[in-house]
DNA sequence: TCAATTTTCCAAAGCGCTTTGGATATCTCT
DNA sequence: AGAGATATCCAAAGCGCTTTGGAAAATTGA
């Protein structure tokens, strides 16, 4: 069924066919009723490629999830993040297009969804710090919103990111407190913007206590359970071990509690955690009593969120970027205690 | 650039300029090599959406991920699943479209896709026992692949699945043989294709050995650690506690492994367990030696192929629906041992 | 009642591509 | 050299929609 058969079935005009489905004036209230009766009873409705071509709108978003090309590793984060970008997009008649691209050809991608007109906009995922996807889209005049910020961009553009700075320096004041001096950090890979944002944290916190931080006492990579636990394994047999772990995501953390439970030691006793929790959906934080004290900043309204802040951008060019920096909860679990004597 | 300004540029037809673009044979060498080069120089691509209306292809995919309304919880192997198709559709030229829905919408999002021609075919993820998905896009006319099967319909379709029965009944037999009598199966949630068929295995290999399966020993449930965690620690509290778990997930064993450890217990020894294992990105079952003993099956590589069996079922619909059943393969890892000897 | 509005509808052009049905130029063969 | 084949190119229609510029019908005002 297409808009020539609909109206020729009304014995109406495509125009006002189209008119009375899209909610123009020049329709009485009497045939737009007609309209949309018929339209519902033979389950019409418009072609979207028609659509686009004849509106010049693609009503589509493109997300290009990088793939790291060297660990074929697709960010965990991601599904939770477009389950919330998608559920803006279904209320406001978009769809969302997906490339999932190795970080070579990235470039490429972005030029062909812009010059084949596929998308009126695209969300950025991953940053790194200067991150050359952002002038190249700023360039190619596509709208974007990038989730997370790159260092070392001068052009101003929009994102949504958590102050992870902030988060880390908290979160490490916090395990001062308790009575830590010898605090490690476990964090993503070296060149995401955030691990640079958390470490710089981190650090500043230890600036502030007068701690000076030991190179082996942070570390960096993929986050995954494997590495957690080989990273925390391998601290604790140092011969000052530390007291305290931070750590980057919930999964890795999973590898530090197995690697200090499997030394015999407490957690929240013998060693302290904190790791930053991105509230995904099958990877919760325990049930009312959080295992870990965290971080915590969901991922999925992230996803919401920034959905709506592109929408709105191509909705009007003119306005300047917005940007939003959310602040992480501190939530304290059962992972963090008191600093151990030392005998 | 369309392909007005181009063909102007290089003063020929618009014609010409398409085929010589498509490949096609009616256009001389010498003039082909001019218009690849000129569209190569000013970058140019076709719109798809205008392509898509002159040849009535969208050349795009629908991927339609089904979300616990309940838990709204997104697959976890979602992401790597994919990754894969992904692959795919980028070396076919082909876009992926993916709509995020609540299990109560899908009927809705399958026609909109199909009557706004939005894409050429869907991707039915997470099939259920009688998936009404099936029948319905079935007689849609929508073509579609399945990844699982769903036990109840009756009409053909095009599947692949793991043989999620063989596998683990081979794991249930592997775990029997070294001793053990008291075997627990964590499943997934019990509407789920999957699930069903894997306790079907587990089932079959207990009567085989003339063992009653005891429903204490049987949980199912969203597949987290926690839960894994949970089920774990109630069942090794029993007065006849299992010897060895069979479990759904390697996130869910993550949190069998934690219950056992908490006790004292050693995993491998004490109890035995055994997962399986959609070798996810950023959850790798040990680096070389296996940290589980798994029935293994990788999740991207399902989806690459899926992704091109339903390609294949696009570009030739008389063909009668392709099946694929992969045999999971069952990896020895260090999670699984002798039962311990009864005192 | 009749001109001036306002409502309500329509025909046709255009979005950027593919493809059909020629037309013209170039070869081939005898 | 000239007819038939073949290679090369083109104009125009059509895909399904929106939208412009009117036209016809209904309503209003004096």
């Amino acid at each position: 069924m297409n808009l020539k058969q609909l109206s020729q079935n009304l014995g109406l005009s495509q125009t006002t066919v189209s008119r009375a489905l899209n909610g123009y004036p020049e329709v009485s209230p009497a045939t737009r009723a007609r309209v949309e009766e018929a339209a519902r009873a033979f389950n019409y409705r418009p072609s979207t490629r028609a659509k686009g071509l004849a509106t010049g709108q693609a009503l589509a978003i493109g997300h290009v999830i990088p793939m790291s090309s060297k660990h074929e590793m697709v960010n965990p984060i991601f599904g939770d993040f477009i389950a919330g970008a998608g559920e803006t997009y279904a209320r406001h008649g978009y769809e969302m297009i997906l490339s999932i691209v190795d970080d070579k050809n990235e470039a490429n991608v972005y030029q062909g969804l812009k010059s084949r007109r596929a998308v009126d906009g695209v969300i950025v995922h991953g940053p790194r710090m200067n991150d050359m996807r952002i002038p190249l889209l700023d360039q190619l005049g596509l709208p974007f919103a990038v989730h997370g910020r790159a260092s070392g961009c001068t052009v101003p553009y929009a994102w949504l990111d958590v102050n992870n700075r902030s988060a880390f320096e908290r979160a490490t004041n916090y395990l001062y407190d308790l009575g830590h001096r010898r605090i490690a950090l476990l964090n993503g890979l070296e060149d995401m913007d955030f691990a640079h944002r958390r470490r710089d944290g981190y650090l500043s916190s230890l600036a502030a206590h007068d701690l000076s931080p030991d190179t082996a006492l942070m570390r960096s990579g993929e986050m995954t359970e494997l590495s957690g636990y080989g990273a925390t394994r391998e601290m604790l047999a140092l011969p000052d071990a530390p007291t305290a772990i931070l750590c980057s995501s919930l999964i890795s953390a999973l590898g530090v509690r197995r690697a200090i439970e499997e030394k015999g030691l407490v957690m929240g006793k013998d060693v302290s955690v904190i790791t930053h929790d991105d509230v995904l959906s099958y990877l919760k934080n325990g049930d009312d009593v959080p295992i870990f004290t965290a971080t915590r900043s969901s991922v999925r309204d992230a996803g919401r969120k920034l959905a709506e802040m592109l929408l709105d951008a191509i909705a009007n060019p003119e306005a300047p970027p917005q940007t939003v920096l959310l602040e992480a909860e501190l939530i304290v679990g059962a992972s963090t205690g008191p600093a151990p004597r030392k005998d």
